[in-house]
DNA sequence: GTCAATATTATACGACCGTATTAAAATGCG
DNA sequence: CGCATTTTAATACGGTCGTATAATATTGAC
C-alpha cells in the first residue's frame, strides 16, 4: 500500500521541519522534498498546507493528552479512589507526558516547541481535532485536584494547572540559556537530564499547588 | 523633524502587527501601509525586515528588564540590605514587570505574546541588543535569591526563575481557554484582572521557591 | 485481464515577498 | 537664498510561495 507510506512520510517530514523552523518558515516544497514525495501530495492528502499543520499538531498533541488521561486512570484504579492518590503522583501524571513525550509515542524533544509555536501563532486556540480530548483531560484533572483540595477555589486550581503547564514550556529552551548565563560560563551546558527535570518541575508545581508559603522571612 | 516621526510610526505599527500576527506572517508592506509611510522606509531606517524585528523586540524586552533591575535596587535600598528584603517582594519585583508592562512604558498585553513568539522562533536566543541587560538582570536576581536561600543549590534557584517566567507566559492566552473549558461554559471569560493575576502567580511562585511541600497527604 | 478508483507526478499560474535603485522632496546651515 | 545632506517616495526585479490542473501510474475487486 503506497498511499499510507506517502501520507506518513509527509507527516514525518512536516513534524521535524515545523518543530525546528516553525510553520510559516517551512514551505510545502520543503516538506515534500524532505519527504521525497511530490509537491502536490500535500494538497491531495491534506487539502493544503493548513490541513497539514492541523494534522501534524494533532498527531503531537493528542497522544500527550491521552497519556495524561491514561496515567490518571491508572492511579485511580491503583489506589482505589481519587482522594487516595497522593498529590505528588497526580502532579507527576500531569507533567510526565510533557517532559517524556517518547513514552506515548511522540518522538523528540521538539514537541514542546512545536506545541508552543502553534498555540502562540494560533492565538492560543486548541486545534479543533484536539479540542474535545483536551477538554476531557483538563476536566478530569480539575476534578481530581478538586478532590485533593476541597477548600480551594476550583478556578484557582485551573490557574495552577496552567501555571504548571507554562513552567515547563520554557525549560527546554530558555532554561539552557538562563542556566548558562547565570553560571557565567560560555560553554554549552549540554542536554538537560529529563528525569531530573521532571523531578524538579514536579516538586516546584507541588509547592505551588500546596498553596502554603514557605516560612522564609 | 520628520525623521523621528517616520521611524517611530514604523516601530509602532510593527509592534502591533508583529505581536498580533507574528513576524513571518507580517510583511514589510503591511507595516508600512499601517504606518502610512513608504515601503522603502524600512530598508532606510532599519536596514531591512530583520533589523526592524530586532529593534521591535528590543524596545519591548529592554524596558522590562530595566524595570526589574530598578525594582530590585529600590527594594534593597529600602530595606537596607538584600537579605532583609522579604521574599514575597523579591518575587513580585521579578514578576510585576511582565504582568504590568505598562508601568515601564511597554504598552498593551501583547508584549508577552510577542516575546514568546520571538524566543521560540529564534531558538530561544535572546536578541544581541538585549543580551547584556538580560544577563545583568538574571544575575542580580540570582544573587538575591541565593541570599534568601543560602542552603539551596544556585542552579535550582535559576531553574525556579525559569519556571516562574514560564508560568505567566501561557496565562494570557491559554489561561483564558482552560478556564473557559473547565467551567464548561462556552462564553468568553473576558479580560483577566491583572492585579489578581499578579497576586496569583506571585503566590504560586513563592510556594515553588519555598521548596517545601504542602502537607496534603 | 479489465476497469474503475485511488494515488502520484509534472508543471503552470497568479500572487506576494524582501530588497535595491533611482528620483523627488524636505531639511539644516552658511 | 543656495547647497549639501538627510529623508521620503515610486517603482522594478528576482525569487518563492500555495494551489490548481492535467496526465500518468498504481491499486484492488471482479
Amino acid at each position: 500500500m503506497r498511499l499510507v507510506e506517502t501520507r506518513d512520510q509527509i507527516l514525518d517530514a512536516a513534524w521535524n521541519l515545523f518543530a525546528e523552523r516553525g510553520f510559516e518558515d517551512v514551505s510545502v516544497r520543503d516538506v515534500t522534498n524532505t519527504a521525497g514525495v511530490n509537491l502536490a501530495s500535500v494538497s491531495y492528502h491534506f487539502g493544503g498546507k493548513e490541513g497539514l499543520i492541523q494534522e501534524t499538531v494533532k498527531h503531537c498533541m493528542n497522544p500527550i493528552n491521552e497519556y495524561r488521561i491514561k496515567l490518571l486512570n491508572e492511579l485511580v484504579t491503583m489506589h482505589g479512589s481519587v482522594d487516595e492518590v497522593p498529590l505528588v503522583e497526580l502532579v507527576t501524571a500531569f507533567m510526565r507526558p510533557v517532559v517524556m513525550p517518547d513514552e506515548c509515542g511522540v518522538r523528540s524533544g521538539l514537541m514542546l516547541r512545536m506545541l508552543a509555536r502553534y498555540l502562540i501563532e494560533s492565538d492560543y486556540t486548541i486545534p479543533p481535532a484536539s479540542r474535545s480530548l483536551y477538554t476531557e483531560m483538563i476536566q478530569a484533572y480539575a476534578k481530581a485536584f478538586m478532590v485533593k483540595f476541597p477548600g480551594v477555589d476550583p478556578l484557582t486550581l485551573v490557574k495552577h494547572m496552567v501555571f504548571a503547564a507554562g513552567s515547563v514550556m520554557l525549560y527546554h529552551g530558555l532554561g539552557k540559556v538562563a542556566l548558562q548565563l547565570s553560571s557565567g560560563s560560555q560553554e554549552d551546558i549540554g542536554e538537560i537530564d529529563r528525569e531530573e527535570m521532571l523531578q524538579d518541575v514536579v516538586e516546584y508545581t507541588l509547592c505551588g499547588f500546596g498553596g502554603r508559603r514557605h516560612n522564609v522571612d
